[in-house]
DNA sequence: ATGTGTGAATTAATTCACAGCA
DNA sequence: TGCTGTGAATTAATTCACACAT
């Protein structure tokens, strides 16, 4: 069989709520650098672009961090949704591919973001490795476990090609990576006690795709898409 | 309140399922290209990573494919699938930002795969227009509204720095594109009959940290969670 | 025999709607 | 009065388990 079971939810936090915790974050320190001091369930949940009954429920698994009549402290729920999230400590981070993809990830400031440090940034191309990318010079593949277990490097993030991403993947859980977040075209397989995420361009200009179909055949005319069945 | 029914499934497939059809055509195409001519849910659901029941119910939405006692035939649900999709057609992309994502994606093959074609590369900075990327030659910004009439665009790519999503998202809308892709870091608001997707890496650590924390927190012996309690 | 297709059961996520606190 | 926090209701997704076609 190839089910396994989902992780007991060890604080009680749902997946989804955890999922949009960020968007949170990140609306709460817009409005933190507009000196907005407090803010509503409404108001919030129109910039994080959800509905204020979701964002309430969500919010009320972390605590009773708000003030009935008032809303809640822009500061203080930052605060308290960083410490949920785990931002509070940094997490060294590990690229691995200083292909187009991997250099654009090193360059980009979303790991900048509080919270994340890139520890390394790896290549297997002997013509890559040294290359200087947003001030790291690029280091061989090899190295690997060392940088894991020197810079306790969590998350391993893999922007191989797809053919590489398994045993990159491998060799990362196997230095004691706990968390992969895999940009290639595969699916990882990793032992029970490591989180992969996924990134994959071309499953979302599918899941695009189909939606844009449906909204084609209903252009034609009702009817159309009934005459297709079978 | 913004309330709306939340537009019905046309053909009835359901939204998670629709996410996974692309993880399924992918595995389909592995299997192809090795010369299997059929394959059991089990054997399926254990290469697309997901559990054989849910492979079994989520085919089950498109149709009766499959032949009991048998599997499936793995060129025909090729087919089945992607004609679900609308891989069937090609469909014109146009990638908004040159810079170190917008390169990597349009250099990524992830495109090449059936179905998608990039109309054109679009940026702002005079000096990155003309610059060749991926067989194609960057272009202006102002162009957007003619490449997207004349290549018939119906999905937008957005690779923009933050601040200028929400005005490359309008423009697109107002051109005539149906689906964006955004990798910029910001919730886009957009009329009710254009679908977003968005890829967003910081999102994605979070997530993971948020994970590796509980992990953390749990090795450190039962008891140390519930004391942090207030 | 074997493995699909699917009702029924279960679990998760969302939304409603309002009691109750500031 | 205004807005949070939350039970209750609803809807969606997953999993079970087995009848039945091949």
């Amino acid at each position: 069989m190839t089910s396994r079971t989902p992780r007991p939810r060890e604080r009680g936090i749902p997946e989804a709520t955890v999922a949009r915790l960020p968007l949170y974050l990140r609306a709460l320190h817009g409005l933190s650098e507009r000196g907005t001091p407090t803010v509503s369930s409404e108001e919030l949940a129109s910039v994080a672009g959800v509905n204020s009954a979701k964002l309430r429920k969500d919010l009320s698994h972390l605590g009773s961090y708000g003030t009935r009549g008032v809303g809640y402290d822009v500061e203080y729920l930052i605060y308290q949704i960083s410490r949920e999230l785990g931002l509070t400590q940094d997490w060294s981070v590990a690229i691995i591919g200083a292909g187009n993809l991997g250099r654009a990830l090193a360059d980009y400031g979303g790991f900048g973001t509080r919270g994340f440090r890139i520890a390394a940034l790896l290549d297997a191309d002997p013509k890559t490795v040294g290359r200087e990318v947003a001030g790291l010079s690029v280091r061989h593949i090899d190295e690997l476990e060392d940088v894991v277990s020197d810079e306790k490097v969590s998350i391993g993030v893999i922007a191989t090609p797809a053919a590489a991403a398994q045993g990159v993947c491998d060799r990362c859980v196997g230095a004691g990576v706990g968390s992969i977040l895999n940009f290639a075209p595969v699916v990882l397989n990793v032992p029970e006690h490591v989180d992969v995420r996924k990134v994959d361009l071309s499953i979302e200009l599918q899941i695009l795709a189909f939606h844009e179909q449906r909204k084609a055949v209903g252009r034609r005319g009702p009817g159309w898409a009934d005459a297709l069945e079978v």
